[in-house]
DNA sequence: CTTCTGACA
DNA sequence: TGTCAGCA
């Protein structure tokens, strides 16, 4: 994760400021967690504490709703966003493991080492 | 003063 | 979804 979307994933904002952010009342923020469509991070005193990628979520949800989804249907969407998620890091761990692969590969037939290179090459 | 949970005249 | 109660 790039240091960009770890700010916006920074749980920091009381449900007050989202409030203000978003136009909602609290009552929806709420309802909208009570119905696992966000998950917002709580403080030690059990206050909830939004990040900037939760206040999308909300503003997005609310469209939804406005456009007459149901609760399930928006969950079921967020379900198969995590998935297509979870496919690309599961390809760029893959890549990572094939580039390792192939580093050990080259280190091993002599081929990738400039220094070694040279000494085998006469 | 702000937020939280639970409940419903 | 609004709103009020009683806490923390």
């Amino acid at each position: 994760m790039g240091e960009k979307e770890l700010r916006k994933s920074m749980a920091v904002f009381p449900i007050g400021t989202v409030i203000r952010l978003t136009g909602l009342t609290a009552r929806q923020i709420r309802y909208y967690e009570e119905q696992e469509l966000v998950f917002p991070k709580r403080s030690e005193g059990n206050r909830r504490l939004f990040s900037l990628n939760d206040v999308d979520r909300l503003l997005d949800i609310h469209d939804f709703l406005k456009d007459r989804f149901t609760m399930a249907d928006i969950r079921q969407y967020y379900a198969l966003e995590k998935e297509k998620q979870q496919r690309k890091e599961q390809e760029m761990t893959d890549r990572q493991v094939r580039r390792l692969f192939q580093d050990e590969l080259l280190s091993e037939s002599g081929l990738s080492n400039p220094t070694v290179n040279s000494h085998n090459l006469r």
